[in-house]
Formats: C-alpha cells, sequence, structure tokens
DNA sequence: CCGAACTTTCAAAATTTTCTGAAAATTAAA
DNA sequence: TTTAATTTTCAGAAAATTTTGAAAGTTCGG
C-alpha cells in the first residue's frame, strides 16, 4: 500500500473512533494527521489535507491544544504557526481520560450528592431504589476515579525514569 | 427535595453524560429511569415517564438488551413485555466497557494490521513516522486490552464470591 | 381460525451538531 | 504608522443524528 493511501484510510478510522466516543470527528482526523507527520503542519497544511474550511481548522486546533495533546510550534522566520501532535500514545491516552474525567464525570458525579437527601421515609422502596443506586454510582466513580489517578501517577513515574535514561 | 423531581434530574445528568460518550441520549435516559426503578417498567410506563414516542422506545430499549445491561421480564398473566436493569453497578460498567471494546475499538485496531505494509524504503522519516505510531497505537491497544480483560476477570471472580454469600 | 393487544419497522420530520466563509481582530514587518 | 499576513470569531448553511407515528407484523386467548 501506498503511505498517503494509508495515512488518509488511518484518519478515516480515527475519526470514525473519535464519534463513537463523542469527539467530533475533524477534531479526530486532525489529530491523526498531526500524529503520523513528522514535521509540525500550518493551518494550510491542515486544510488542504483534509478538505476543511479555515474555521473548522482553527477552531479544533484549539481543542485539541486544551485537551493538551497538540503544541503550537514557532518556526524562526516564519510568520505561520504550526502544529505538533504528542507522540507518545500513552501519554495521549492518560491526558485525554484525565481531562474526560475532569470535564465530564466529576461535574455529574458532584451534582449527584444534591440529590442525596429525599424527603420522606428512607424506608419506602422507591426512595430507596433511588439512593441506593446514586450511592453506588458514586461509590464505584470514587473508585474508578482512584484507579485513573494511579494510573497517571504510573505514566509520570515512568517519565521520570526515561528522562534518567537520556543521561546514563 | 422531592423524589420525583430528584429522579428526573438523575435521568436529564444521565442523559448529558451519555450524549457527551457518544451515546444516544434517550438510551441513557431510559437506562436511568430503569436503574432507579425498583419493578419493571412497561414500554407505556417509560413512554409516559420521559415523554417519548413507542418506535423510540422500542429501538432502545433493544439496544440496552444487546448490550446486556436491561432485561425483558414477563409477569404471569399479564399481554405486556417489562424492562428491568441490572442494578450492580461495576457489573454495568464491566458489560459496557467490554461490549464497546468489541464493537468499535477492536474493528479498528484489526484495521491498522493492513496499514502497516508501505511501500518503498522503511528508513524514510515519512514512513517510519506513520509505521511507529501505527505499531505503538497497537502495542498500547494490546495492553489496554488485557487490563480490561483483567477487571472483567476480576467481576466474574466477585460475583463468584458474592453468590456464596447469600447462603451464610 | 379471528381479532384484539401488543411490538416492530422505517420513511419522513424534527432536532442537534458540525462546518463554512467572510468579516473582524491581531500581529509584525516595513 | 501603514499595510499585508495571519488568526479568530460566529451567524447562517449543511450535514448528521435522532425521533415520530402510522402501518405492518406478531402473538395469543377464545
Amino acid at each position: 500500500m501506498k503511505l498517503d493511501e494509508a495515512k488518509q484510510q488511518f484518519i478515516q478510522q480515527w475519526g470514525i473512533l473519535g464519534t463513537q466516543w463523542g469527539i467530533n470527528r475533524t477534531m479526530a482526523q486532525i489529530h491523526a494527521l498531526l500524529l503520523v507527520s513528522p514535521d509540525p503542519l500550518s493551518a494550510d497544511e491542515i486544510m488542504a489535507d483534509l478538505q476543511i474550511s479555515r474555521g473548522n481548522t482553527n477552531m479544533n486546533v484549539r481543542e485539541l491544544m486544551d485537551w493538551g495533546i497538540v503544541e503550537k510550534v514557532l518556526k524562526p522566520g516564519e510568520r505561520k504557526e504550526f502544529f505538533s501532535a504528542e507522540k507518545d500514545i500513552w501519554t495521549v491516552a492518560m491526558k485525554i481520560i484525565k481531562e474526560r474525567k475532569r470535564r465530564e464525570v466529576e461535574p455529574i458525579i458532584n451534582a449527584l450528592n444534591q440529590l442525596k437527601d429525599i424527603e420522606g421515609n428512607k424506608n419506602d422502596k422507591e426512595i430507596k431504589a433511588f439512593t441506593d443506586v446514586i450511592t453506588d454510582i458514586q461509590k464505584f466513580a470514587g473508585q474508578a476515579s482512584k484507579g485513573v489517578d494511579g494510573l497517571v501517577k504510573m505514566d509520570e513515574h515512568w517519565f521520570a525514569g526515561t528522562l534518567l535514561k537520556l543521561f546514563r
């Protein structure tokens, strides 16, 4: 298979995967494109490659930067901005998981707290079923949260180890 | 807070969370409703509660059953079908993770295999950047997959333990 | 069988999300 | 400062997804 064909297929697949997980297709595609580009790309290059508008490019690149998995790169003597993706997949995964937890899961878990104080007899079947579910979700979320933090720590720890290797 | 108000809020929140993770809002809402209902509900009850059409109810309940987190319950002497949700949150989470992995992640990981065989010099910067990313994603996916299978096993093991408790 | 009760399907409508592109804002070289 | 290059914004257009509801299909008691 030719490189360009393979790249396009990868970009399409990554876009589909993103969509299925609630991530904007274009955002996932830009991410895929930057992942497989050895050098940083300009907005114009992204636009040309993915056939998308400047506005779309701009918004999704910014979003990727907000997630901490793409960064702006300035080349000396060039007016344009270039963009480069974090290449270490484990680090990428950790950042995404951490960020989604923070943005999407934590607010809801907090909101659940307010739902635990229900008027009426705590032994009523309906009330008990409800508060039990809320409590269980909170417990589960707490455990899952610890698990995720553990993974993130692992990553940071391993990163420190890698840095050391550079000096050996 | 009144029970019904809290229920409605929980259902709305669960729907939003679902949406953000690429799950149909109504599907998540039906799931939430069944989670907090002590008894199985009929399609008519779900329709009335969430103010949705029969078709919508039917499709999303079927999808929840496909995921293995809602089951059909037949009451003796009743013509109607009733639906009940798996109440153990850990089990629900494991089923969802397992299923999403199988349906959405695995097909893409398999598709990546075909992208690794690129025409041209393997040392070319562009080609190397591409194949390295694909290889890293596959490695990562393999590890993550093992991790998930481990969690699922934990669940099954723990389930056996719970069964025992019923007899103590 | 028949027909009432219930479930399923799916084309079209409604809604939500995403994308475009031109105007406004910003930046920096001259 | 002026001007040209570049980035950002966002209202409206386009696309994708979800929902409806009525017709078709199924099931089962009599």
